[in-house]
DNA sequence: GAGTGCGTATAAG
DNA sequence: CTTATACGCACTC
């Protein structure tokens, strides 16, 4: 078993990626806090001997995210039952559009989860396609974002206005 | 068992 | 704005 990693260049930044024969498995943000997120994802796949570059994979993940080019990328996903559940529920929310905490609570039957959900969602380990950036606080303010709120921000904004382009169409 | 967290509501400084 | 209390529960140590 190998994972392949790789770097690619957004508009919002830089990005690593990696997957498994099984799919695409960490994307993250370069530009908030680069050396704890390399070091980070090497602790969590460090089990892994044998590694390899091909940049091939953030390049793909962010085409198919930025440009709409490309066909949906397979994800494999590794992470406790609650937490699968949780992420699987965020790639419900449709492009463009945010839910709340309680939103998201509510959507999975658990109403009263909503601290252990939110704290699920905070460890995302796939961002852009797991869409941990579209859930924001019930009264519509910015919640915190692992890497970086100011990015958050672009990104919903960012989607808005794609959204609004398509529309036009 | 104790402490923590990307929540929410309310009250208070 | 910030701190504090309460509710809530999955996770980590």
């Amino acid at each position: 078993m190998t994972i392949t990693y790789g770097f690619s260049e957004t508009p919002f930044g830089e990005i690593i990626a990696a997957r498994t024969g099984q799919g695409l498995c960490d994307l993250q943000f370069l530009g908030y806090d680069r050396m704890g997120v390399i070091h980070a994802l090497a602790a969590r796949w460090g089990q892994w001997t044998e590694t390899t570059q091909d940049d091939q994979v953030a390049r793909r993940a962010a085409d198919f995210f930025f440009h709409h080019k490309g066909s949906e990328l397979k994800l494999d996903l590794r992470g406790t039952a609650f937490q699968l559940e949780v992420w699987r529920e965020l790639m419900k929310i449709p492009f463009g559009t945010t839910a709340s905490y309680e939103d998201v609570a509510r959507s999975m039957g658990r109403p009263t989860a909503i601290r252990s959900i939110a704290t699920a969602i905070g460890q995302n380990p796939i961002a852009l396609l797991v869409p941990c950036h579209r859930v924001i606080h019930k009264d519509g303010t910015l919640s915190d974002y692992r890497w970086g709120r100011d990015l958050k921000r672009q990104l919903l904004e960012w989607e808005a206005t794609e959204k609004a382009k398509e529309a036009k169409l």
